[in-house]
DNA sequence: CGGTTCCTTGAGAGAACTCAACGTCGGTGG
DNA sequence: CCACCGACGTTGAGTTCTCTCAAGGAACCG
């Protein structure tokens, strides 16, 4: 909230250096449609962990954000104060797809690390969605891959299926060829979103380091056992639904 | 799949004279963007349980879908033939949204009690949705409510809660003004959707009767503790969103 | 160098699951 | 007409997975 007002950097981002790169919503459109799509991108701005939330559940939905670095979380938070994580947003991501039919934001959000966000006004996102095809298209496809996650994690699943999914999700929206993960969130992070317990999260890492699967160490985790991991999180289903978003046209 | 081809009914439906009345996803919009709608919509057609899919999971996704009357579940099936159903979709609500921005559906549909359904070609739907601003945001809003239900449930509630917020939610979206549900749905598939074996659905609703929040009898439900169901429910939070899709401009 | 947050590991408890059995209902065929 | 079968709903008993509670160590910060 206290960024929806106020931002405390006014550069105008340029579409085509972005460290988002391919990974961003916009990647593949044309050129025509990007120059539209950045001519609505009003500025963009750090947002720090602990500095207060970029938007808090009940603000009015002022503006649509595009992650350019960094992670966002978004949230619920329910009556008795426990916060719900709804996802974890990373470069390319959009914050505020789940309030564009709506007048405000149905959850909270707030950086998991230092971030920078793009801010996109909502009448300008409105009135982009019905000129250009092809950007509506990627609004309902995000959408859509938002809902999708959401599915996959409802399963009832086991604690193991669940981390084995997360990690590859993660390794796949991060887009990095090698076998390392940076997990920029807490333990407690993950497993709220996970729903599961802090000391579940840990100990199937450990479980799955013992087994020779995984590595840990801080933030990082390496894989071992590419197969094994899949073979884990296939139920899940995650993985193969953050994976496509480049490939469809 | 066998109806995607082959409808076997070839009426043009009347949106001023559908079953669903308000509760239609159409509802409350300008008579302009009603007949626009009613323009798009190709057919409507009689589903019934067992006589195969609407569609399935990897499906050309050649139509949307708008039941007409009785109730259509889209689920996946994982590589080990486990059903997982996605959600129930009842009169007014769409099936199919979340292959608007793909090629192939990601789940199958079909009919949980004889059903009927609109058909909308694909190609019209998005068409409409750049002509039609009010008819976009209804497209971006029920996607977007399905994503908040997903979300709901994705929570570590106990069976309980789940119950409780699925009774209230089906109660609400029914839209009828009496305490009596009537859930078309088997027990397997109740606790299927809220990931709980089909026996613990029993108990809960057994004990639930016991305390005297509601009666049970063949597939009709009565609230009889209107309070202490919403009060178990509350932290779900699931009824709250299904019941503002009237209000909502 | 205290204080705080985060990560990790252990022990016990509880909620839901699995396995199993039984009653009911509706359809089928002898 | 009735026996049989399968699907569904319900209830009981034991098991398992994850959570809660508890504590210790590591990293970070004022």
């Amino acid at each position: 909230m206290a960024f929806d007002s106020a931002p405390s950097s006014r550069c105008k981002p340029n579409c085509s250096i972005c460290p988002a790169g391919s990974r961003c919503f916009t990647g593949g459109v044309s050129m025509e449609a990007l120059n539209q799509w950045n001519d609505a991108v009003q500025t963009h701005m750090p947002v720090f962990p602990g500095n207060g939330a970029l938007f808090s559940a009940g603000d009015v939905a002022e503006n649509l954000y595009l992650v350019r670095a960094g992670c966002i979380k978004t949230y619920t938070v329910d009556q008795d104060g426990n916060e719900r994580i709804r996802g974890f947003h990373l470069p390319g991501d959009l914050v505020g797809l789940d309030a564009l039919a709506r007048d405000r934001h149905p959850c909270g959000a707030a950086a998991v690390e230092p971030s920078q966000v793009c801010v996109i006004p909502r009448a300008r996102v409105a009135a982009l969605a019905t000129k250009s095809p092809i950007l509506l298209q990627r609004l309902l496809q995000r959408t859509s891959h938002e809902l999708s996650a959401a599915l996959s994690l409802s399963g009832d699943y086991t604690a193991e299926q669940r981390v084995a999914a997360f990690v590859l999700s993660m390794a796949s929206r991060l887009g990095g060829a090698s076998d390392r993960v940076r997990l920029p969130m807490t333990r407690r992070d993950i497993g709220n979103y996970l729903r599961l317990a802090t000391e579940t999260v840990c100990r199937v890492i450990t479980r799955l380091e013992h087994q020779g699967v995984l590595e840990s160490r801080d933030k990082t985790l390496t894989v071992r056992d590419h197969a094994r991991l899949t073979e884990l999180a296939e139920p899940v289903g995650l993985s193969s639904i953050s994976s496509d978003w480049a490939i469809a046209a």
